[in-house]
DNA sequence: GCGTTCATGTAAAACGTTACATGATTTG
DNA sequence: CAAATCATGTAACGTTTTACATGAACGC
């Protein structure tokens, strides 16, 4: 279900195509939000179009066609997002890994925090010249634009699970 | 095949019961890492237990089975571990709706991050909390407690989803 | 002894991945 | 004109959810 919500988001922030939408799922969006791939976006975008939640407004070379919201599809996601869920879960490979470590020798566990700390950093800097960027280049005044919102979340999540990692290189040493 | 290993690394981590990793997946290891319910968790024990990779320790009241992981269920989630894919995708419904923020009015946008971020601080004192109780309560010396270490994941990743929420109000705010 | 929690399971439906497929347009 | 990229699709398979199901033990 979510899928669905996902598409109608990035079209309410800006007409896509098929092909573009896939890009972006390819992206940081699909990096910490929602990955989905071009076998589920094509089809999804077929229901949502003979569901009249979105329409195509243009067609272009090799057969790609444009997609816009409707008002309708308007109002189904702004219903789901003002109606958030009480509970939630998660479902993240390298979360997961992270959590499992304690299940390996000192070492090896050390070995694979120290990684995913440099990982981190690096992801987290270059997040933030992502950020910096799309600030130099956005018009003031203008509205935010998509990615930005996004790239600020990266790069504060990696940071904070690079700190966690050096916390827990510092508590597995001291055992 | 996530949902193998993570049943292999609590295992490793201690023996249990489908029903106490049940109630495992539904707490912090089910909001960040890796959630399921049991009518997954159930055929995929048999299955392991089918492979050889965990194993019947005790049998208890109701018919509960206590299972242990095998040395051939610890090699291969080791092999697991220390071998990383390259690239990873997120599926989190709670970053989604995050992100998809930008897409609401000004005012309905506002209105969800000041609720997120009094959620998000909530949460993290909560999980502060639990944390320094687990401290309280482990021997020194002895190994870092499993939910430890997600516990710590928890409340940093709350706090910094707190303050990436208060930073897009004021970005909100601004224009 | 009655309601709750413990403890496990199956089957159908929905969702997501992998493999396969096709052809148009652009770039060098 | 060949290779790369653009652009969309289908079908089989695997994973996850929902709905249904059963009975034992515990607390009051």
């Amino acid at each position: 279900m979510s899928l669905r919500y996902a598409l109608l988001g990035h079209l309410a922030y800006e007409a896509a195509s098929g092909y573009e939408l896939t890009k972006r799922f390819e992206q940081e969006f699909g990096h910490y939000a929602w990955y989905a791939r071009h076998t589920q976006i094509y089809p999804e975008l077929n229901r949502l179009a003979a569901e009249g939640l979105i329409e195509v407004v243009a067609e272009g070379a090799r057969g790609s066609r444009t997609y816009a919201i409707t008002a309708e599809g308007r109002d189904q996601l702004r219903h789901w997002l003002t109606n958030p869920p009480q509970e939630q879960h998660a479902r993240n490979e390298g979360v997961l890994r992270l959590f499992l470590l304690s299940s390996l020798e000192k070492e090896d566990a050390l070995e694979l925090l120290r990684a995913k700390a440099e990982e981190c950093e690096r992801e987290a800097k270059q997040l933030r010249a992502i950020s910096e960027e799309i600030d130099r280049h956005a018009e003031p005044g203008g509205k935010l634009p998509f990615g930005r919102i996004a790239s600020e979340f990266g790069w504060r999540s990696y940071e904070a699970t690079r700190e966690w990692a050096l916390w827990a290189i510092k508590r597995i040493e001291e055992t």
